[in-house]
DNA sequence: TTCTATCTATATTTATTGAGTATAACAGGC
DNA sequence: GCCTGTTATACTCAATAAATATAGATAGAA
């Protein structure tokens, strides 16, 4: 049994005539009538009472036109449930995100303006780092992310740029540097660095590192941290300098100061991440709308 | 979309393999391919990530399975009931009655015999005149009838005997044809007859006029009832003679009593009718039923 | 009744398309 | 690198849905 044998049951059961159905159909009134004898063959029925000029249906024809007609509901609900997922109008899109990079604000923004827009798209959210949301990205376990652009990013991401940052470097107050508005590289030789614990971030000092051992010397590391409160601390209390990103400088710290590197700082991207070959509808609908800054 | 599509797609998203579906599907690995693809291409969407080696469906895959079982679902009960229907499981039989000829307990207990063993079989009754069964037998209003026979049955029916009855006549207990274990028709020459009301039952009295007029006289027709009980209590009231089939003779009435006609009396016979062209299984089940007597 | 109009069924042909065969392309394991 | 198992592509074949022509049947009109 087809579905095409429901559709042509249906009609000639609606019209009460093989021929008016055909035409309905677009379709010959001969075939009509194979396919109706077809339908009845297989499912052992006399749907239909053809001994009067007008036809009829049967009870049993009756019955199986309700049954029918929930058939072909099913498939109408398949259909226009597809044809809006397909539009990216329903659907479900996982979303990965660094908390310690996005801005709050920004974020539950963009969440609630498109959860305004598309009721009907679940939106499912996970607190990763960023090397975990590439990992995530990959596996399918999310379909989009927001994260801090490792070194190096597998081709089959696709990205868009949220925030462009160099790093600055955290010194204390009464510190030489401090002073200045510009340091060198070689004038942080004798600088111990207080670090965020390298698993969570590893990528983020690769770029300093290099910086320092093309400079001639080899970074002392002073001490990790795991979180940014702490990193501060460490630094107004003098124990080392601390390199950082742009804008956690808007995290004003008494005996905390900021002072710029040279030129070719190394310089960090927190992007929106997906998969090239991720073609959801729903996702699409995701990155344009947050493309388009809506 | 057909069905086809979606019982592969359902194939080959539970093994997450198209050549393993396709041979459970039985076809080739190649064809099975296309009719995904026709899918995709139609619904709209990318349903399987093919990128690595083991297959995997995309959340719009999983979102579109979720409609498409649902879709598979109701085909399935959609055949499960026809099949029932087919062998006469499931379904409707509409029962005409007279019960002014059928005896209740006779047909009570058919019906909750029939009940008891076909439970999913619904059954509606209507208490119809014979003639009237007839035409709604005809029209499909019923679809089987337990009816007298009129003079001539049209030759659409079918029928199975319930019942044989000859004409009685009853007389007042009192008159002199009380008597007399059997009369001659001539001896009816001069009584008046108490008839029930002619429109419901026209065609009982054709073979007694008959034979009346064969015996050289115009029958009289003394009243018109519309109920058995009237027409007893009038018999006993002397107001006249009443011609009854022999089955009410059951019912004892003081001041009546039951003589018997000649050998050429009229014959009556209760049966079961249906459409001959009626191959509604439903139908067929019952039929079978009263006939082996069950 | 017989004729006619209209409808469905049957017979046969045509066209579509689903399925099969052969093979290429590709990924993953060795 | 090769080998294996898998899916995609190209092409052919076969099944079958649809079209055409026509016969049969039925109800209404003459």
């Amino acid at each position: 049994m087809e579905l095409r044998h429901l559709r042509y049951f249906i009609a000639v059961a609606e019209e009460l005539s093989f021929s008016q159905a055909a035409k309905r159909l677009n379709i010959a009134q001969p075939p009509l009538s194979q396919q109706i004898q077809d339908l009845e063959r297989e499912v052992g029925l006399q749907l239909f009472d053809r001994s009067r000029r007008k036809i009829m249906l049967t009870q049993s024809g009756k019955d199986f036109m309700a049954d029918a007609r929930n058939v072909l509901d099913s498939v109408a609900q398949l259909e226009r449930r597809t044809k809006m997922r397909s539009q990216g109008h329903l659907g479900r899109v996982a979303i990965g995100v660094n908390m310690a990079i996005i801005s709050p604000h920004f974020f539950s923004t963009i969440l609630r303006r498109f959860r305004a827009k598309h009721p009907e798209i679940d939106m499912s959210l996970s607190d990763y780092l960023s090397v975990r949301q590439i990992e995530g990205l990959m596996s399918g376990e999310i379909d989009v992310g927001f994260l801090r652009l490792p070194s190096q990013i597998p081709k089959l991401l696709d990205t868009h740029l949220i925030k462009r940052e160099t790093m600055r470097m955290a010194v204390p107050t009464g510190h030489p540097l401090a002073r200045k508005p510009k340091i060198t590289w070689a004038e942080l030789a004798n600088e111990r660095f207080i670090l965020i614990t390298p698993d969570s971030s590893r990528t983020f000092y690769d770029g300093l590192f290099f910086k320092c051992r093309t400079a001639g010397f080899e970074p002392k590391i002073g001490h990790y941290t795991n979180n940014l409160s702490t990193q501060l601390w460490m630094v107004s209390a003098g124990l080392g300098v601390a390199p950082l990103p742009t804008t956690p400088t808007i995290l004003k710290r008494s005996g905390v100061t900021f002072v710029s590197l040279p030129a070719d700082a190394p310089v960090y991207e927190t992007v929106m991440a997906w998969r090239r070959d991720d073609h959801s509808p729903v996702l699409q609908r995701f990155v344009d709308f947050v493309r388009r800054g809506e």
